[in-house]
DNA sequence: CCTCGATAGGTTGCGCACAACTGAATTGAC
DNA sequence: GTCAATTCAGTTGTGCGCAACCTATCGAGG
């Protein structure tokens, strides 16, 4: 007498899989380039933003300072960022490219432009996928503070 | 000069963040379960096909033995599941429910329920994104194996 | 000043995901 | 029948993702 509760049938499944399919695609193209996923959208939101702080990384990634730190030390290590301590505010902390971090730019834009392109679906489908995750994304993020 | 990169124009980037917020709003209504989103998504399975080899499970939800095998065991701990290696084939493992893990099922179903509901999409745009996201999988996980 | 609350970033712990590997069981070629 | 290749589940190691917690710093009110 259940309802549905088939896995195909559920979104958030089709969503789970297709992300890790994403992720999968971009797995040895990246790590040719000695970066992960998040290292990956994490330099990606740095090229537009070149000096965010921890935080509006996180923000804009939707990851907190226990996802962050760490991969921000690693994408340091690795000599693509550098991390400064604000002086105006020192609790603040800046993620600036290296002149490597910027190198690298042109590389990841072929890997990207690569893998759009032996994706098997028009233009259309894929706009409107990206434009329906988006809202999915406001839908499911609001989260309700009920006190 | 590079062509575009921008983060939110990046088909994976949305399908990542629309699958993490998706798990973020399941994550506190099944932890009142006892379950993560990962092992919800192992019994859907399951209940779907009682009996299951890991194997099979594992190719149901694009998961490997590195992901599965303590997924399994913390299920068979918390006395959802229970492991047995087949008699036949002794190489084989297979996952039955218990009384316990076909109990919870109404629980998860209203936990479904609740949160579709919650969600402020049209039931054409959530079956669209459903089998857009589904192509996605199939164009996406198609590896290529050029020898 | 000084305290109090808020904020920024870091650490710890747990559970995925996945690669790489291990060992046991089975299958296939001969 | 024997042995090499394959299959199956499990283990190990790395890197997320997130909750819970910590410390240091800042800002406002007294």
């Amino acid at each position: 007498m259940e309802p549905e509760l088939r896995l195909d049938d559920e979104l958030c499944f089709a969503l789970y899989s297709a992300s890790r399919a994403a992720t999968n695609a971009y797995r040895d193209a990246l790590a040719d380039l000695g970066l992960t996923y998040t290292q990956f959208v994490t330099m990606l939101a740095l090229w537009e933003d070149d000096g965010a702080t921890v935080s509006a990384l996180g923000t804009r990634l939707h990851l907190d300072s226990g996802t962050l730190s760490p991969l921000l030390r690693r994408l340091a290590d690795t000599g693509l960022v550098e991390r400064r301590r604000d002086t105006v505010d020192e609790r603040r902390v800046t993620v600036h490219l290296t002149p490597r971090g910027h190198e690298i730019r042109s590389d990841v834009a072929q890997v990207q432009h690569r893998l759009h392109a032996s994706i098997d679906m028009t233009p259309d489908e894929v706009s409107t996928l990206r434009s329906l995750a988006h809202r999915f994304c406001d839908a499911a993020g609001t989260r309700d503070a009920n006190p």
